[in-house]
DNA sequence: ACCGACGAAATTGGTGACAATCTCGGTGGT
DNA sequence: ACCACCGAGATTGTCACCAATTTCGTCGGT
């Protein structure tokens, strides 16, 4: 897709790292001198990456009163994942149809490692691998577009996705769902591969709304 | 969504309309000096409303070699309408949920209109038609985070989309289509709508290639 | 005639200063 | 005690200018 200035880029990431792990929560406001000493970048700099990163759905800005980290509301995650229903669905089809023998066995040994993580309850480990999961499904369909669009819901989310690993319980439903995923792709059955994604995001769906009643903050 | 500087609309609107009616052709270098003179407004105006269209990927950038209206190639044509595909399909599935009965009668006209614009070759006013019916499912829908990303796609495609309304015989194919979607929506059938969808997507898909052949410009 | 080096023109990138706007605490009147 | 007003400080928006880079025509050498 189109790049922008490869001087951006670093203060585009930091920025985005930054609200990505929540040392930036939702609604702080994001100062563009503040930003400017913290990456030593100049406020023009600091200024276009606000620009992009609202692009993301990651800031809001509003005229004359600055930018703050955009905070999404649960309404709006579901909605959010509704739409990733449908693109993970439509990249497990595809990842279906073009995986090869290699990608087959990294899949399996994936599997392997979550059903080891849920085993030994090994929260963080399990977290790790389904992001691992989800981005080599995106990777193996070869949907670029779908694939972007998917990053970029994804961060969006990601306060959500924290609360949502840490619900008690949660592993030991959504492994045999990824378990599911997998088995299906393996098997080049795109049609159980599509069904299985949207089983495993509807499950997402579905326990949302308890997640987000119980507060947990990262790190 | 995030929106960005006030003023800056009239510019992005400026040249996002240049690019969509096909007066900034493919390819065609933005260059900051002449926007800046087109639309009175300020260099920094102008860079600032092309970063925004590299974001919303109609404009590409390359460090220190300026701004091009973005070329989308028939592959990449593709890969959207199948992004499309699947969230068209999610908004009709929506839409069948919660339509009113005035927009189910709104719906109604919309397929009345098609079949009269078809039967007297308008093609340019089922051209319109069509346009007007899917921005309508989407916002029945009520799904904004699909909506937005459908609209950004539908802009990056339309080129692509214009050969294909201009295709001898493309009317006759999607209509039906076209009043299958609204049938189902209107009779609360998501299962229906949704696959009624993908199906007219998936036409598009098919025909995008044919079409790609013959070249047509835009007035 | 071909090819690479060179330099001027065009274009983009970056910086600093200044203007416009908002926030927030205080002030005076009722 | 409450409220409208207002002014200082903080923050964003805008602009003009200069540096850096690319582009392209030209020139000299072979």
């Amino acid at each position: 897709m189109g790049e922008g200035n490869g001087s951006d880029r670093a203060v585009v990431a930091g920025i985005r790292e930054a609200i990505l792990t929540g040392e930036f929560v939702p609604n702080q406001r994001l100062v563009e001198a503040d930003l400017s000493e913290r990456f030593a970048a100049s406020r023009a700099r600091v200024r276009a990456a606000l620009l992009e990163l609202t692009n993301e759905g990651l800031v809001e800005r509003v005229q004359n009163r600055g930018a703050r980290v955009r905070a999404v509301r649960l309404e709006e995650a579901i909605e959010i994942s509704e739409v990733r229903m449908v693109l993970e669905g439509l990249c497990a089809a595809k990842a279906a149809t073009r995986i090869t023998e290699a990608e087959s066995e990294e899949l399996e040994r994936i599997g392997e490692n979550m059903r080891e993580a849920v085993a030994s309850g090994d929260v963080l480990g399990y977290s790790r691998l389904n992001e691992r999961l989800h981005r080599r499904v995106r990777e193996i369909s070869g949907q670029h577009t779908a694939a972007t669009v998917l990053e970029r819901l994804r961060a969006q989310n990601v306060r959500h996705q924290f609360r949502l690993a840490m619900h008690p319980g949660r592993p030991t439903v959504s492994l045999p769902e990824h378990l599911a995923i997998i088995d299906a792709i393996r098997a080049h059955d795109a049609e159980a591969a599509e069904a299985a994604a949207r089983a495993h995001l509807r499950s997402v769906i579905r326990t949302l709304p308890e997640a987000a009643r119980r507060p947990a903050e990262p790190a």
